[in-house]
DNA sequence: TATTGTTATACTCTATAACTATA
DNA sequence: TATAGTTATAGAGTATAACAATA
């Protein structure tokens, strides 16, 4: 039992780093030069898109980064213009955050570019196993859905 | 066919960001304060301790990293006195780099330290699906292991 | 000339602590 | 007092470019 655990644990250490490496360096391709998205900037311009309005501390919470950093983030995005920051007229200590229409875009971009590399690399695989991958992705997100920030 | 390979594609560039930051957040945690070991830190010392002797370059290669970022790396964990650095006599250019005990120490709480977080999350799961995903992660390993580098 | 490694510079992510403004 | 957000400071990872030493 506890072996089979542990298997699972070790593999999962060993894998995601380096599909996680690939993705980052797919996303800095990709998006080379102007409109280059770091995987924070990603992920915070995707939970916009999914609550358009939410303030500061709630990316911070869903990256589960400090508001400091979500601070940092979301300013080098405002900059970028990519997104847009606006004092909640109802709680003034509060900003409402949304995508612009250049966000939006480049949100698109970035997601299909990086989406086609991967797809390029899982090609490699038999439909069968395929569907092994699609069977196993749901549960890794069960498991750690609890332990992590909601929002994936 | 492509619509399954969409899906498998997005569902782990969803899922392995968060898995990611989980990890890096347990090795922090873990090892806080005197010892502790980022992300690329970690898989350098793994990667010298199964290439004892293995030069900079080597390093740069097996995180797909520039020489001059690898070199950074090196450097710090040297500081800590993990890394032993020592010119390679019959080339010189090189250094020839090894775990010092310290570091194959420090290398092994932080393996088990973090396995140990990543099975309390997985210990959510029933057998079968644990099975499930001991299925599923060789297949990732075997995809992406021709696009990076060796020796993951 | 080509290669190994370091240094210089710059940017992003990250944290903690201190701060401002608002409630 | 408590909360939302920013700023200050510091350290790590990352890249490119320039460099020194060696081959």
């Amino acid at each position: 039992m506890s072996d089979k655990l542990s298997y699972v644990a070790q593999g999962l250490l060993d894998v995601v780093p380096p599909i996680m490496h690939f993705i980052r360096e797919e996303m800095r391709r990709q998006s080379a030069g102007a409109n280059a998205l770091s995987i924070p900037q990603f992920r915070c311009l995707a939970f916009l898109r999914r609550n358009p309005g939410a303030a500061v501390t709630k990316v911070a919470v869903h990256q589960g980064i400090t508001k400091a950093t979500a601070s940092d983030i979301v300013e080098r995005l405002v900059q970028q213009g990519l997104v847009n920051r606006q004092i909640d007229p109802t709680e003034r200590r509060r900003h409402r955050l949304t995508l612009t229409p250049a966000g939006d875009q480049v949100l698109d971009d970035a997601r299909k570019a990086t989406r086609e590399q991967v797809k390029a690399v899982l090609n490699r695989l038999s439909p069968a196993e395929l569907v092994t991958l699609a069977d196993a992705l749901p549960l890794l997100t069960s498991a750690f859905q609890e332990v992590l920030p909601p929002n994936l």
